[in-house]
Formats: C-alpha cells, structure tokens, sequence
RNA sequence: GCCCAGGUGGCGGAAUUGGUAGACGCGAUAGACUCAAAAUCUAUUGUUGGCAACAACAUGAGAGUUCGAUUCUCUCCCUGGGCACCA
C-alpha cells in the first residue's frame, strides 16, 4: 500500500457507496430497525460551517455502529427551506426565492456528501416543496376541523425591521430574536394554533420518554403547569375571580390586586371615587412595551381604587382593592389576592403602600391566625380551604396559544378562502396544495400586509361552498411548520395519497434517536410533539411521543471562543479542512475535541493529532498487509497447554476491554475518550499485531473514519463493505490474568506499589508492602492504627 | 432574582458505587534522520526546592465528613446558557 493519501480514497468510496446505495434503508427487512434523526439544516446562502456537521457526524457515528450490529437503519436527510433569510436575500438581490434555495440546497449537499455521512438520500425531502408542502397544509385543515386552528384578534408581538408578528419564543428580551431590533405590540387578525389544549399532556408524557433531564425540565418551565385554586371575592354587588397556589394562606390575604386590563375595573367605574388618577394608571401600563417593562427592573407601581372594599371570604374582613400592572392580565384570572406575609412580589408592594403583613404559616408550615384551620400543616389544608371559601382547584399553564400566521412570501400559504357569505371556508383537500404563485416584488408592505395580497389573481377567487366572489388568506405559515412533521415524512417521502402510509408509520416511527441543538428545545421540539400528538389523537400515527430519546450537542465556536458568523468574519469552511486534512480527519477530530454536549473553540492547530493517528493506523494496515500469511493467521492467544484451532480467535483481554469501551463510549456520546481509547491500543500495539486482533480494531474505528478504514479492509483481502462487517462482541466474562498493580499508601499518600495476580492473599499483600522500604520508612517506630485493604486496587496503612 | 450546566497543567480535556489527579491529543524542550528545512521517530514536560534520590504543594475559595475527597455535605466566588413580576 502506498502513503496515506485521503483525496484518493474518500472520493472513491463516496461514489461507490452511492452506486451501490448501502445506506439506503428499506422499508421491510428481517432486520430490527432503527430511526436515527438530526434536525434538518436551513440551507443558508453562506453553506457550512465547521459546526455544522457536529450532530451529523455524530449521530453518523451512532448509526453506523447500529448498522454494523445488525440494524436496518434510517438516517435521513432534507431541508428546512422556507424562511426569512432566503426571502431577504431574494429581495435583496431580486431573484425568486426558488432559484436560491435550489442553488444553496446544492451546495449544501456537496458539503455534507464531501464528509462521508451515511444518509439515505433516496428520502430526501424539501418544506418548499408544493409535494412536501401539501401535506403541511393538510394537516393544517384538520386543525382547522377540530377547531384547534383560529383567528383571533390580539395583540402580537410585532417587529418594525423585519415586518413581520412574532410568537412569543421568538421574543428574546423584548427585542426580535432575528435582528434584535425592539419589538412593539401590534392589534391585528391572526391565525392562532391552539397549543395550550394539549399542554397538560406535553407536560404529563415527558415521564414517558427518554429525554436528557435539562431537556424535560426545559420544556416543564416553559410549559409552566401550576395547581392552584380559583376564589371568589365580593366587590360590593360584583365578584371577582382570583386564581392562586396557595388557597392555605387565604387568611394571610390584606389586600387585592387587579390587572391595569382587568374587565371589571369599567364596571365598578362610578363607584370608584379616584377614577381619574386610575384611568391614567391604566393608560400609562398600556403605553409600556415588553422593553420597558423589563427595564424597569420591577420596581412596584399601583394605584388603589378609593370608595371600593373587597371581602376576604375566608375572615370576612373587608380588604383594599389595587390597581397594579404587577399583575398580568393574561395569566391566571387577571386578579390576586396579596398575601405579603408568604408572596415576595406581594411583600414589596406592601412595604411601598403601608399595607398590612399578617403571617398565617410558621416557619415549620403549621398554619396560624387562620381560626378554625390553626394548627394544621398549611400545604395539606390547601383543599380544604379551598371548599370552605367555595372554590374551585384549576390548573394553570404559562404556555401560550401559537401564533401561526405570517405575514410574509416565503412560507407555505394557509388553505383558506374567506368569502364575505360562507365566512372562512377550507380549500378542498382536492385542489391542495395552494401553491405559492410567482411574484415580481417579494417585499412585505407597510401595512403589515403579506406581498401576496398584491396578485390579484391569485387571491380573487370563486367560493368553494357558493361559488360567490371570494377572497384567499393571504398569511403563510410560520418556518417551524414544515419542521413538525418531517420525521413522519422521511417513512414515506414520495407518497401522493398521504403525509405517510400508516405501514410504513407503524414500521419506523417513532424516532429512536433525535438529536438536535438546545436553542429548539421550547420551540420546534415542543411544536412538533403537540403536532404529533395531535395527529395520534386522529389515528394517523401510531404513538402518541415522536421521539423516544432526545440528546442535544455543543456548538463549535471560532478560535478565540466567540460565536462563528460570517459578519465576525471567523467562519472555517469544511470544505478547506476536507481538502487539506480529508474528511476521516475532520470527523475524528470534531469527535475528539471535546465532550460532544458541550460548546468548544475551534483549534486549527489540535486538528493535527488525529491526522497522525490515522496514518499510524495506515502504517499499521500495510504492515499487517505485508506479513507472510503464516504471520497473519497466527493464533495468539489460549489457556496455556491448550490446543487452539486456527480459525477459532481467542480475543485477548486488552483488545476485549477495548471494545467494550469504545462500544458503550459510543452508546452515551462520549465520543472523545472512545477515540483516546482508541489511540491508546494503537499506541500499545504499534510493533506488533496479528491480522484478527487488527481488523476487530478497524472495525471499532469504521463508523469514526469509514473512508479509511474502508480503503484498508479492501486491501486485506474483504470483499463487502466494512459498513456491513459485524460489529465486534466483548465477552464480559473475560479476566485479565495479567499482574495488576496494587497501591500502597500511608496516611493516604501514595509510597510505593506491588505487582500481583488479581486473586492474591490479602495478608500476603500486606506484609509485603509493610517491606517495601518507601513504605517501612515512613512507618518505622510508628504504631499502626490499621489497614485499609481495597480488592485489586491499593492498601492504605494508617499510623 | 430564579432555574440549568460548568470551573482540573501553557491549551482542549481524562478520571463515579469516594481509592495512584492530569489519560489521550495539541503545544513546548532536547536528541536521531537530513547538506538544510519540513515530515517522521525517541525522550522529557503540573508547580516549587534539590545534581539526584526525594520531598512539599496542587482540581475556583473556605469549612466539614472520611483511613482516603476532582468525586459527598455546607457557605461563598466566577463563567456560560435559559426564564424573567406566571400569583
């Protein structure tokens, strides 16, 4: 074999394992499958970066493993195409949006091919696609049968720059997560997705899956589940509605408080003889955006409503009513009721206004000034004061309805006609998709109108329902449409009749792997599991999670640890490292770097260390290579006096640790030390190797760097694919007979160490350490407290 | 403010039922090869003192539990990320 040249080899095997299409997956096989997913990429104009490819690779690795034992493997790839920056772009440099995701989609697939990921490129799929699109839209009717889809006129989150509302998980601190500029509230008609219907179940079956803990616990708080109680309270003739957690302190409650929009506030208006000062309290919380309001740094404003008392039904007392914007109109009832002696926010406001703290729980949770229910433990009374005030236990969710429409071009259209007789009206499944119509100008308008509402002949339309002049809704959806289903598709990428054939569902749903970056924790993984479960609801999938195990990776950052982008100007391109190091290095290196969960700078010089690993394991290959034949097969280990046939290999011990290690290294995506590991054999074994013991060991190195390995297997004479090669078994059972090395500490210091059979007499072993001479020194004329003997690993004398 | 993750050599990082801290890799130093350089190979490489044997110190800081703590407990500091008046 000549010098390790990776041009040559890694070119070679792309296309021949294009020809011969080993990763495609078949949709039936005797073999058990196996679902590996990444979060498909938005084909930027700018290609890849570096970081990029970390959860490809990664996941590659763990599904080119699975294949190797035995799995019939679906690792697909497509494209998130839909989205702002294409259609800026496009704008930009007046060219149809579907040119330049054509053009970015091809550069992004030579990218990701250059690096020898093993996907299924037959399934394939777009989001801008009208096929793929259909679909979506689809299944966006049947939100809109069941009534979970609906338009409703609220204040949005509106973003001045980008011309476009924003859901609430895309408002970072008060600005536009894309280009920070401050966002502003915005009344107006919007197509709603009713989220929230299935927060309790998104929150109840995240028990069920097998999701890192930071993952779930994410999801929990943005779900924000609260059990608490709805009370009543008398305002003169009117009642009002509080919702709160702790109903045990009701006797703790001095006072009440209203959201600056509570409703009632104009129906108690005449009997309110502050009314001015409250009115222009209640302007001044208007006039306050989502900016304002965290700068502010809650610094407590109210205003109380003089000539109005309410009662606390609990004491009966009458207690002061508060306007305050402390208070949010849109959770919980809009009210409180103020327990300052238990509620820190209530505290603070009370301590502004002079109102009165009355404790009602000890500091041991043992209820007190709360007449006939002293005395009790405070949280397990929750009940029954709840009952006795006559109120209601209620769960609350934090968690939003989702506001799906855009008003922008690059998006799917929403399927709907709005005819001033019929009202909204479904475009029939028949006449989908609703095809995007090509525009000359993409530009989203002042008003806040989507471009489309410019064509004319695209939104005049006749009725489906009366054939009457009608009108289509001109919103498209939002980019995390198109993502919430697209694992469902990959099962049945091309079907005309259905999202997915429900065989090919029950077959390969759900997703056994999924792994994908922390940002889409409350977005797209929470969108897609309501999307999901939605669809389970209707029987059209088979279970009610999408994804049975959810892991997240690190970023990688430039050089100096700052965030790569191309307006810092320290993006690395992949493609120079493939071209320079070749893509087995680059794979290995990005495994090596670091632990995969974790964020980590980008070395160029570290990169180094695993091209020279590679060509010592070449060096290796085409020593083995050239050994005579005899030298080859021979048999290197067995019981001594034992007879053992050629063909049947005993695996040594350290070779057998190896690949218990790198195997269950890979399971938990611990991917560096199994590549230590790794090194470490190769280092130990660099002058001598039998034939077996190296082709088990290119074996654990092929899902790390498969072009290579590949080239070398070849060479030793293997017809098949090393991708097909059964991946090596370790016998747990295995013992090293070798010697183990037995530390001796004094007073817990290390003095010196004793070479032993694992099964050694333990007096034996502590009469000789009390001989070692660094060991009597540091004993001598000192009496022994005692021994600390620890199987096969060390002995601590104590003095 | 609350929640989560983390803090170990010059650098990336290893080390879990508490048992040799610094694996593996980068970098650095010296040597071999070479006319020379690169590449490669060999050796050394936590800090301090010492020619050395060796000794002391050392995992953000401080305490505690233990024969023994990077690992467990408590208090505090710092970095990154998330949430942000959610009653």
């Amino acid at each position: 074999m000549k010098a390790y040249d990776h041009k040559k080899i890694e070119l070679k095997w792309q296309k021949e394992w294009e020809k011969n299409k080993i990763y495609n997956a078949p949709d039936k096989s005797p073999k058990p499958k196996y679902y590996s997913l990444i979060e498909f990429p938005y084909p930027s104009g700018d290609g890849l970066h570096v970081g990029h490819p970390r959860p490809y690779i990664g996941m590659d690795v763990i599904s080119r493993k699975k294949r190797m034992e035995g799995y019939n493997v679906l690792y697909p790839i497509g494209w998130d195409a839909f989205g702002l920056p294409t259609e800026n772009y496009a704008i930009k440099t007046k060219q149809d949006p579907r040119v330049v995701t054509i053009k970015n989609v091809k550069n992004f697939t030579r990218q990701i091919k250059s690096l020898g990921i093993s996907f299924d490129w037959s399934r394939e799929i777009n989001t801008t696609d009208p096929k793929y699109y259909k679909w979506t839209q689809w299944i966006f009717l049947q939100f809109l049968k069941k009534g979970l889809a609906y338009k409703d006129k609220i204040a949005i989150n509106w973003c001045p720059v980008d011309k476009i509302g924003l859901a609430n998980e895309e408002v970072v601190a008060g600005c536009c997560e894309r280009c920070g500029s401050p966002v502003e509230k915005r009344e107006k008609e919007q197509w709603m997705l009713r989220i929230t219907k299935y927060a309790d179940r998104l929150d109840k079956d995240l028990d069920t899956v097998d999701f890192l803990p930071h993952i779930k616990l994410a999801q929990k708080n943005w779900i924000g589940k609260s059990e608490g109680a709805e009370i009543d309270f008398k305002i003169g003739k009117n009642m009002v509605k509080v919702f709160t957690t702790r109903p045990d302190t009701i006797y703790g409650a001095t006072y009440l408080v209203l959201a600056p929009e509570h409703e009632l506030l104009s129906k108690i208006k005449s009997e309110v003889t502050n009314w001015n000062e409250v009115q222009m309290y209640q302007l001044a919380a208007k006039a306050k955006n989502e900016l304002d309001r965290t700068k502010e740094d809650k610094d407590k404003t109210g205003v109380e409503l003089e000539g109005v008392t309410a009662t606390n039904p609990a004491t009966g007392e009458p207690i002061p009513v508060w306007v305050a914007d402390y208070v949010l109109a849109n959770y919980g009832t809009g009210a409180i009721m103020a327990v300052p002696a238990h509620d820190e926010r209530d505290l603070e406001f009370a301590k502004k206004f002079n109102l009165p703290v009355v404790e009602v729980v000890t500091p041991d949770g043992i209820l007190i000034n709360s007449g006939r229910f002293d005395g009790l433990k405070a949280l397990e009374t929750k009940q029954k004061i709840t009952d006795f005030v006559g109120g209601e236990s209620v769960t609350r969710f934090k968690l939003r309805d989702w506001v799906f429409s855009r008003q922008r071009y690059w998006g799917e259209p929403i399927p709907v006609i709005h005819c001033a007789d019929c009202g909204i009206v479904p475009v029939p499944e028949k006449d989908l998709p609703v095809e995007l119509p090509k525009v000359k100008n993409y530009e989203p308008t002042e008003d806040g109108e989507s471009p489309l509402a410019n064509i004319s002949k695209w939104v005049n339309v006749k009725c489906p329902k009366c054939a009457g002049k009608a009108t289509r809704e001109t919103d498209t959806m939002p980019n995390w449409a198109g993502s919430s289903w697209y694992y469902l598709r990959y099962t049945d990428p091309k079907n005309s009749k259905a999202f997915a054939d429900k065989k090919k569902l029950d077959y390969w749903t759900p997703v056994d792997w999924y792994n994908g970056g922390n940002e889409h924790t409350t977005l797209h993984l929470l969108y897609s599991r309501f999307w999901h479960k939605f669809l389970y609801d209707l029987k059209l999938v088979p279970t009610s999670e999408p994804y049975k195990k959810r892991t997240s990776h690190g970023f990688i950052l430039a050089q100096n640890g700052e965030k790569m982008s191309k307006s810092r100007g320290n993006v690395i391109n992949p493609d120079d490292i493939v071209a320079r190091f070749g893509a087995d290095t680059m794979r290995m290196y990005e495994m090596f770097m670091g632990p995969f969960d974790q964020a980590i700078a980008w070395s160029e010089e570290a990169i180094i260390g695993p091209r020279r690993f590679l060509e010592r394991v070449w060096v290796m290959g085409a020593r083995v290579n050239e050994a005579p034949q005899a030298q080859q097969n021979r048999v290197r280990v067995g019981a001594p006096g034992e007879r053992v046939k050629r063909r049947d290999f005993a695996v040594p011990a350290t070779l057998n640790k190896l690949i218990k290690k790198v195997t269950e290294d890979i399971d938990s995506m611990k991917f560096n030390t199994a590549i230590s590991s790794l090194m470490i054999f190769s280092n130990e074994k660099s002058d001598s190797i039998s034939k077996e013991e190296y082709e088990i060991f290119l074996k654990l190195l092929a899902p790390f760097a498969p072009h290579m390995t590949e080239e070398i297997w070849h060479a030793l004479g293997n017809k098949s694919s090393i991708t097909l090669a059964p991946w090596p078994k370790y016998d747990p059972n295995i013992v090293s007979n070798e010697e183990i090395k037995i530390v001796i500490q004094v007073n817990g210091k290390v003095r010196g160490e004793i070479l032993a059979l694992p099964d050694v007499a333990e007096e034996a072993l502590k009469a000789q350490a009390m001989a070692l001479p660094a060991v009597a020194k540091h004993i001598q004329g000192l009496e022994i407290k005692k021994m600390i003997y620890v199987k096969g690993r060390l002995i601590n004398i104590v003095i």
